[in-house]
DNA sequence: AGTTTGCCGATTGTTGACAATCTACGACTT
DNA sequence: AAGTCGTAGATTGTCAACAATCGGCAAACT
């Protein structure tokens, strides 16, 4: 009684999702989603009954989703009016850049202290990606890549509390990034051999040094985001 | 047509609330209070049918609520079974008080370049109200006191971000210290030679002296949690 | 005796209907 | 013509009923 492979798979995983998580879960999964990466516009009004629909469900679960992200302050919820997808305006963004700084630096210095071998392995061959990407210039690879390297470090601190505020802390910087396609303004060859000199440093057990270049490192970013905004509109390859 | 004052007052104040709160937003509100001020024990489950009759509303606005302050990290849902008032063990303490020593830092930094005359004279204030409850051993009062003042502080930083994040993490540290009942056991005289001093920083605009005071007040306060584990439960007078 | 199976009450998950509120648009007044 | 009022439609807020799931208990089976 072997059912089409392809087809008992599918539903077998629709299942165990259910299982362990509400509709509630996978709608707030999913719209946060859906913002992270830009699919839906910064400051864009998020319909109950039209995402309900879209998603196949009711509204409920919905509008229980919409509470969780707003806490989250990937959304602004104005009662009686909508929920509407948060706007970071540059102020803000310097802000939490502030905050990344520091969280960025105990990442850096925990990491140091606390990284296991394969993990320094990991960051390695990440680096080692970046450096092919740099020669193709697809931003948005290296992007990911970017993404997975802090993240990678972010875990490695061993700290529960600080790889949630950090993750929360990034979600909302790239409502700012997005709304001004900054990403593609970032410079490459300069961010890598900061990420270079990290690994380095993580891999030597000096958390004195680590903590210092993570700071330094995030603070830079928000440096050539500055830079970025004074000239006008980059050319988007 | 003057109706009974208190009467009136206290029904104007509710349609007042109702016209800019949504009852989940204001369930949440009263939920997260009872949850911090300890009113619920922790890991104590949470009925949404009770509360809700509780609180004299339906289901609705109080799932909603609990989203809300799951994402806040004051409980933890397990889809068929439940809610649960978040319980913050040693170990989770530990690493939440390395985050908020980085904020506070940060605080500090922030909070000596920003900081208005009239809040340096508040937080005099509040440092004079602690030296009065210091005679009376008044450990409610004085932890009121103390909460306050860190809150101007992280207000003065002059950082939405910043000051979430802290209160965030701060509620989430009130888990754990009610649990050990280390309220009483904070060494007030010496809490409040740290407050002195960490004004007379902030009103000197000395950023870096205010941050590494706030980093090692906080280290500090985790220190005397542990020595007061350490011994046997301090008399509750 | 110990394990398993099938029910039962309680609780959560989801839904659709109803009430309250806001926004847009057009008629009316000045 | 400009502004105001009022109505209609759409959207959100709330509720109560329904469906699904869980945990415990007792009966049946090995």
């Amino acid at each position: 009684m072997q059912a089409d492979l392809s087809k008992r798979s599918s539903s077998a995983q629709a299942i165990g999702l259910l299982r362990e998580h509400s509709l509630a879960t996978l709608a707030q999964r999913e719209v946060g989603r859906r913002i992270v990466s830009g699919e839906i516009a910064g400051g864009a009004k998020l319909n109950e009954a039209d995402i309900a629909h879209d998603l196949g469900i009711s509204r409920g679960p919905v509008r229980e989703a919409f509470r969780a992200l707003d806490q989250a302050g990937l959304l602004r919820v104005e009662k009686n009016r909508g929920v509407f997808v948060r706007e970071v305006s540059l102020d803000e963004a310097n802000e939490i850049y502030e905050v990344r700084a520091v969280l960025e630096g105990l990442i850096g210095r925990l990491a140091a202290q606390r990284i296991e071998a394969d993990e320094i392995e990991q960051l390695r061959a990440i680096v080692k990606k970046m450096h092919a990407q740099e020669k193709g210039r697809k931003a948005q690879a290296y992007f990911a890549l970017n993404v997975e390297f802090h993240d990678l470090l972010a875990r490695a601190a061993r700290n529960r509390a600080l790889l949630a505020n950090y993750r929360g802390v990034v979600n909302q910087l790239d409502l700012y990034r997005r709304a001004t396609l900054s990403r593609s303004t970032d410079n490459i060859p300069i961010s890598t051999r900061d990420h270079e000199a990290i690994v380095v440093a993580v891999a030597a057990r000096d958390a004195a040094l680590a903590e210092r270049l993570m700071t330094e490192h995030v603070l830079q970013s928000r440096q050539r985001l500055h830079q970025a905004l004074r000239l006008p509109a980059a050319s988007t390859p």
